[in-house]
DNA sequence: GCAAAAGTGTTGCCCCTACACCCATGT
DNA sequence: ACATGGGTGTAGGGGCAACACTTTTGC
């Protein structure tokens, strides 16, 4: 392989991650404002490109910090986007992530080096964004709705444990659909992924209920 | 984005497949030989650097036939592996697809510029191989078990048709384990991929079986 | 007539969906 | 007492796994 041969000189990798959260019940994802070219002032999802001496998922939170400031996002691994044309400087392909965390709990970095503005936004009010980043979420939205039906992902949001109704309320604001009551508890109980407490707290309503915790990871 | 920046020169982007085909009932995966370094002599996977003119598939088609002379080969996206330290030339981070085919109906190049070799193994005896491409292949026999479950990849080894039975072998073979009759039949007819004709042949036994197609794909 | 393969149905289990009533509490 | 939300059970459908006998035909 010859490291100067035009015809793959001068490629690179984007690491790309599409971060939600849920606010008052919408699904919202945290969009930055371009502050150099390409694509300048325009709106995008967090990343950038890859260094040499970094792992993908080290590269992607290197750039999630350097344009947000956040600090240790669970990521998951979404998709390849690799359209010949998809940057107008050089040949990059795009590996993207999807990631949630709990807005109420972090502080993002409006301005940075590489960003005036850092916003949520509601998935169904994103602007034209940079890139392929608009593909990108619809992608990713997709992924996350498959990825919160099998994993613990919205585990971010209830570090202290949760009643059922309040973790129902997560499910579907991100599925966007109503889920009946003795259905969701039987399949989440059945996921063998949350264990009851002996507390209850009240959440909406008059009444008490159990707390839950999400289980500890074991590996 | 600067083009030159230290940081991320000198990247570049893998389109790996793993091509698989059945033969007497047993799974195996299309190597080649390298004949130029990194890694001369070993054994690969087919596959190379992506050129800036073209689209990852594409990329991916032009490397399977470079390397074995195969053409017109239906490929899925299978992963990503980017460690950061998985090429010794310079840092790349690999696109994988799986794909499969029916080695007796097509002719391999046994040699090209690129490769002193080709030949199928079977996947209990896979060599140590150049780069990453063992781990890619765990992966991709993984994803192949997973696909053709839910997709109809194995329409390449009945372009004239074929009986359950015949088809039950295929799966079996990939699967690694041997399959209920009647439950294989009751899935494949529910999965609506497949039609009756009217005519029936002998596979192996005595005894004439309903020959099946799969369906033309609509879009 | 027997060996070898093709064809066929039923049952139980699990998951999913749809749906209605009682309970506890704060006002 | 009533409004609000928490908690619960049942029945039907679909997919999956387990399992045995009859049919055809070549020998």
């Amino acid at each position: 392989m010859e490291v100067n041969n035009p015809k793959y000189e001068h490629q690179g990798i984007h690491v790309i991650a599409s971060i939600f959260t849920i606010d008052k019940g919408k699904l919202k994802i945290l969009l930055v404002k371009r502050k150099n070219n390409p694509y300048q002032g325009l709106w995008a999802l967090t990343g950038g490109a890859l260094y040499n001496d970094e792992d993908l998922e080290e590269g992607l939170k290197r750039e999630i910090y350097e344009k947000t400031g956040l600090e240790n996002i669970e990521v998951k691994l979404a998709n390849v986007f690799g359209k010949k044309n998809r940057s107008p400087v050089m040949r990059m392909v795009a590996v993207t992530y999807i990631g949630i965390i709990d807005a109420s709990k972090v502080e993002i970095a409006k301005s940075t080096l590489k960003t005036s503005n850092a916003e949520w936004f509601s998935i169904d009010e994103v602007p034209h964004l940079a890139y392929d980043h608009n593909e990108i979420i619809t992608d990713a939205i997709k992924k996350l709705k498959e990825e919160i039906l099998k994993t613990d992902l919205l585990k971010v949001f209830f570090p202290n444990g949760f009643t059922l109704p309040e973790l129902q309320k997560v499910y579907e604001s991100i599925l966007e659909k109503k889920l009946d009551r003795r259905n969701f508890r039987k399949k989440i109980l059945n996921m063998d992924m949350i264990i009851p407490t002996e507390e209850e707290k009240i959440f909406e309503g008059k009444k008490k209920a159990k707390i839950y915790k999400f289980k500890e990871k074991e590996e």
